[in-house]
DNA sequence: TGCTGGTGATTGCATATGCAAGTACATTCA
DNA sequence: TGAATGTACTTGCATATGCAATCACCAGCA
């Protein structure tokens, strides 16, 4: 009743997602004030270069657009990101990390990695981490949220 | 700036953990009525024999106390389960399934177990399977959640 | 130019979520 | 026994979420 075999590895998958992504979650809030999720909007933003569009950004967050269009909202009133316009496309919004969102994330990142690291890297060597990488890539799916 | 080498891993499984439960959601939802949480609900309580503690249900189930016991009102009203008196202790309450949950269940876990399979397990071969449920066992935290 | 279909972003709305507080019962220990 | 502490579940509340509809703009074509 329970299904097939292999099973067992997705709900592995979900059991550790759920529970590592809490922890990580309560962890940088606590240290840092910022929630996960604002920290990635904001490590997105970093690791692009320093802006992108509301799309894309919404893409790599793995969240919707209109939900991007919130969360920017109040991260601009806390001063961490900016809206330009796209020059290239009058429709298009442009957000920019500040160099206050650039400080909060200087200060915050080493805190996240910390937390990826302790509870997860550490607890595994460097074959499961190709594998995993490796596996977890194959079954990602391209699909575009909200 | 991101940061250290093996976060690609993790990074891989926040974007597949994403991607393929929002496509399994969305195809569970549309070819059978019934929105994951739910199935999840309905699958926790057969797999367990036919009932359960809302504590243990909320923990199996990944979620908080709180939203085990708005969701299991929705399930009552749905008909799915129902509420028991825990005989052992008069502040218990038991989920059970009821007949019309379990044909419900019936129905759809083949769907869910087929969606699995063709997203997930069909995609990788036995060893990669292996590892990824080892890996992840090893690296789920047991916090309860709410 | 002007019409049609498509895309980027935002907003209305309904719903889902968790935390913290509250209620009811259980357990411990003096 | 009975006061204090702890556990099981529920509810108030604030917030987060996505979908669908909307607005503004772009691109293609007659």
């Amino acid at each position: 009743m329970p299904g097939g075999r292999g099973l067992h590895a997705w709900d592995a998958l979900l059991r550790a997602h759920a529970t590592l992504l809490r922890e990580l979650e309560t962890d940088l809030e606590s240290k840092t004030g910022l929630a996960l999720a604002d920290f990635d909007v904001l490590a997105q933003l970093a690791i692009a270069g320093g802006s992108l569009r509301m799309t894309e950004l919404a893409d790599r967050a793995l969240i919707s657009r209109s939900g991007m269009t919130r969360r920017v909202t109040r991260l601009v009133h806390e001063g961490l990101v900016r809206r330009a316009h796209a020059d290239s496309d009058a429709r298009g919004v442009v957000v920019q990390l500040t160099k206050s969102g650039l400080d909060r994330l200087t200060v915050a990142a080493p805190v996240h990695v910390r937390g990826v690291s302790d509870l997860f890297l550490t607890k595994l060597d460097d074959q499961e981490l190709a594998v995993l990488e490796s596996a977890l890539a194959k079954v990602t799916l391209d699909c575009t949220f909200g």
